[in-house]
DNA sequence: CCTGATTGTTGCGATATGTGGAATAGTGAA
DNA sequence: TTCACTATTCCACATATCGCAACAATCAGG
């Protein structure tokens, strides 16, 4: 029998005085109980309770047992209750990592939003422009835009389409000049996103048409934003999703280049680590969050 | 598998992040841990580890839950531990039950003396007269003036004899005058022990010869030091432990009466509830409070 | 004083539970 | 790709656990 067990067993029958009341209430048999009992005292090597076939009582060694041990075991019982109950409902800790160039713009938003209706909902932010390993980082839940899967033991969950365009600064393109073709971008410096994996390639199509271009030659940045800013400050032609580059080109800062010719889709997704099952408090969010990006506020 | 072993085994899992180091610490084998943490997961419906094969990790539930665990774990070991200890190692609490007329004369000095032996001990004192049911009020160890055996389920240990003998004061023997035999007794006023076992009887030897005299007929109480008082006060001839009119003797507010005739002896008992096994407080303080009695203060 | 009812304990047989060793699948490093 | 290591699963076996029934001890009531 677990300790545990033996030890609830002990206060119930502390608290009722008897043996077959607390089996009764325990729904266990009244030799079960002594037995439980004998194991106790024998673990513990002292004689918790006085037995007599007509009435129990505590020695002093027992009392002062119960007593400190009452608190420890309900405190044990309301642990698991709150784990349930976190599990169940939508509570707890949210461990979010994001890349930064949401983590700046999206981000505070939706955790508000999310926060105002589930209030007993925490969340820890991280932002990494790094594809992290998300069991090895202590996150619930990484927030990426890529194409989806990585290795087979994460899940992950397709969240909308990010659509992305090449830009440069009008300062840029007239200095320049403006590519007509795909072809003409080998000409001129393309900001490219710089990963381990190698030189980021371009391919665009338009129509049936493909095009496969090499960027990053002579430029490149891990983030986002440095890439748009970079741009803006004409050094070149980039390839960003539209919502980095959005408030750049209403200010008439970037200009779309090539508009006909689209790159490949990405894919704003949602990492999970291995669960056999997702806590209510990821789906929640998860489902949140999904409105939110293509509703409230579309790529 | 008992819930609290299936805690500490997830406490090892969490904190060496490794299912075959934690096994290896528990004296288990892997088989067993992962047993055990489907258990605890399935119990709490919850999955607190991530497990790859590589590594594991935990989940924001697992961490939140051993946080929340982990003292509480400790908590049982400490009380485990110190239960253990206080039965060995003479500390703990006793709970003294002793007549009125022990308490107010013997034991305050008796107890201050045994704590500064023994600083750990804490000693909790009831003062009753009636003899108690030592089981059902709570108490360790029950100090008796009485003809050793009750029932069959308290231990009792004698201690030392407690000599009584007769007395009165001087103005009643000088307005009744003094008695010369145990015949005269019956023509005085005898105050005697108020016990629900009906009036007291006093079987009074003088070497081979003996006399019975049935006493309280007029005056009774239940409480040594109050006959003593009536005694002093001239209301009749009363027996009395030696201890309890010692120093109205010395005063001359009280004197012997047929002093060749002696009662039946009394022990100073001491009652213990039925323990299987004495605890080591309980068996110190009995050696401690013999050596007092018997050469310390003499009764 | 005796009897009946209740309580805590123990013996025993059936069941279930847990155990360790070997085999398996998955993963990271060389 | 191979190799070493990890967590898991499978399976046979031993162990313990359980409930029922019988037993001993005690108290209440006649």
């Amino acid at each position: 029998m677990g300790d545990l067990e033996s030890i609830k067993v002990f206060l119930a029958v502390a608290e009722q005085r008897s043996f077959v009341a607390a089996a009764r209430t325990l729904g266990m048999t009244p030799p079960s109980v002594t037995r439980s009992l004998n194991a106790l005292e024998e673990k513990l090597g002292v004689q918790l309770l006085l037995r007599t076939t007509r009435q129990v009582s505590l020695t002093s060694a027992g009392a002062a047992y119960a007593a400190r041990v009452a608190p420890l075991v309900q405190g044990f019982d309301d642990a698991t209750e709150d784990i349930r109950d976190g599990q169940s409902q939508t509570a707890g800790l949210i461990r979010i990592n994001a890349p930064m160039s949401m983590g700046e713009r999206v981000l505070p938003d939706v955790i508000a939003q999310f926060r105002t209706l589930h209030p007993r909902v925490s969340v820890a932010l991280t932002l990494t422009d790094r594809m992290i390993d998300i069991v090895s980082e202590n996150t619930d839940l990484a927030i990426r835009i890529s194409e989806p899967p990585k290795d087979k033991l994460t899940i992950w969950r397709k969240i909308c389409r990010v659509p992305r365009l090449l830009v440069a600064s009008p300062r840029y393109l007239d200095a320049h000049g403006t590519p007509e073709t795909p072809e003409d971008l080998t000409r001129h410096t393309c900001i490219g996103y710089d990963s381990d994996a190698g030189p980021e390639v371009w391919d665009l199509a338009n129509g049936a048409s493909r095009r496969r271009i090499t960027a990053g030659a002579v430029l490149s940045s891990n983030n986002g934003d440095l890439t748009a800013r970079l741009a803006i400050n004409g050094e070149g032609i980039t390839l960003l999703p539209r919502f980095i580059t959005a408030d750049a080109l209403q200010a008439g800062t970037l200009r779309p280049v090539l508009p006909d010719w689209t790159p490949p889709e990405l894919w704003l997704t949602l990492y999970y680590p291995p669960y056999d099952r997702l806590p209510t408090r990821l789906a929640t969010f998860s489902d949140f969050f999904e409105t939110y990006v293509t509703e409230t506020r579309p790529m």
